[in-house]
DNA sequence: ACCTGAACACCGTTCAAGT
DNA sequence: ACCTGAACACCGTTCAAGT
């Protein structure tokens, strides 16, 4: 009583352990649960409700993470703006799509986790450096992360397998759809990285071009 | 037996009854599941997989019906390339953002319906219009529909409101993120029409910049 | 303060059965 | 051919109870 003595029972978990096992189950390459991560963790799954308030707040944690896992570091350095700015969109895209299932996360996470804070800081840092004043590169910024977060939920949903993607884009009536027909062959491609860099390429020539 | 008369009941139902109640669904401000959509219809749930193989099938069918609901008339006309592709992703956006749960669906759904086909060529010859070659007119069309569908997504994401977001924008330390910090108010909009025109017509000025 | 047992209201999906 | 009853393996979340 005197050294007010009880101090309980020693916590076994935390939220970054919580976040790291529901990183663990999407490498396994299951969906974030509350009752995956509270299994992975031998422990019944409302035990995460003392350290989380909901499902949303878990997806926001372990969303943020996933930005961490992508390195925000090629953000900094004394490399152009176009290679640090393009560099880190490559990477999040590269993390998110070999964790199916991780994108789904970024649907109840706003960006609001220390991660998303120093990714936004050194974003605009970038654009700075190429010639954007303050507003502009606030609005930048965010253009960027929602092209490459729409092109990982675009690229997921298409679970089609390549021979059935090449099917269905051959059978693409000719005289009705002229045009998407002639050009099927950069439609199967859709989905890669090469679209994906050359979208952002020309979305970084527009948002430099005033 | 020579007539074959034998022919059943007659069906009640048909995919597009199914998806019509998906979208009144959706309307209701719920979220398009199996049972509510065959709640609707005054059906047991498992009668739906008489018409849809699985659940993806429905959410494919849905979200491509919500491409057409953008009215993808106006990508028609002898309007500039640039009105007509803006109004269809503006309209795509405003469709999404007034069905919370819409956006969702494109995760499980590529986008390969008749609707989808449609805007697909009709993007085609408006940036045909815009002077871009096959190629490119094919990877411009998939750019501008992944900042849109990126720019519903991170918004259905953001469900804080204004004064959450405001409260949470004001207490960005200063000192380790100064440009955040700067840009807060910007920050603020992100998630408004005004930043969505303002990204897209960047897009659209990088798309045709060669 | 931390963790659990039990329960509630949901999901998608299957299978055998009825008409 | 179409629809259902019943069941299975999942969800997120709550609440009272145990330590």
């Amino acid at each position: 009583m005197f050294f007010m003595g009880a101090r309980g029972p020693q916590p076994s978990l935390s939220v970054a352990k919580i976040v790291a096992a529901a990183i663990e189950v999407l490498d396994a390459g299951d969906a974030v649960s509350v009752r995956a991560v509270a299994a992975r963790l031998d422990v019944r799954p409302n035990t995460i409700y003392t350290y989380l308030p909901d499902k949303a707040a878990l997806d926001s944690a372990v969303a943020d993470r996933l930005l961490e896992l992508a390195n925000p570091d090629v953000l900094t350095g004394r490399r152009s703006w176009r290679r640090r700015v393009g560099d880190y969109a490559v990477a999040v895209r590269t993390v998110l799509l070999e964790r199916p299932g991780a994108i789904a996360l970024f649907h109840s996470a706003p960006m609001n986790g220390p991660a998303a804070l120093t990714v936004g800081e050194r974003l605009l840092d970038a654009f700075a450096h190429a010639g954007l004043p303050d507003e502009n590169a606030s609005r930048a910024a965010y253009a960027v992360m929602t092209y490459a977060l729409g092109a990982v939920a675009l690229s997921d949903a298409d679970s089609d397998s390549e021979p059935e993607r090449a099917a269905r884009l051959a059978g693409i009536p000719a005289d009705a759809f002229p045009r998407s027909a002639r050009t099927a062959p950069v439609a199967a491609t859709w989905n890669g990285e090469e679209q994906f860099r050359w979208g952002l390429a020309r979305l970084l020539d527009g948002l430099v071009s005033r």
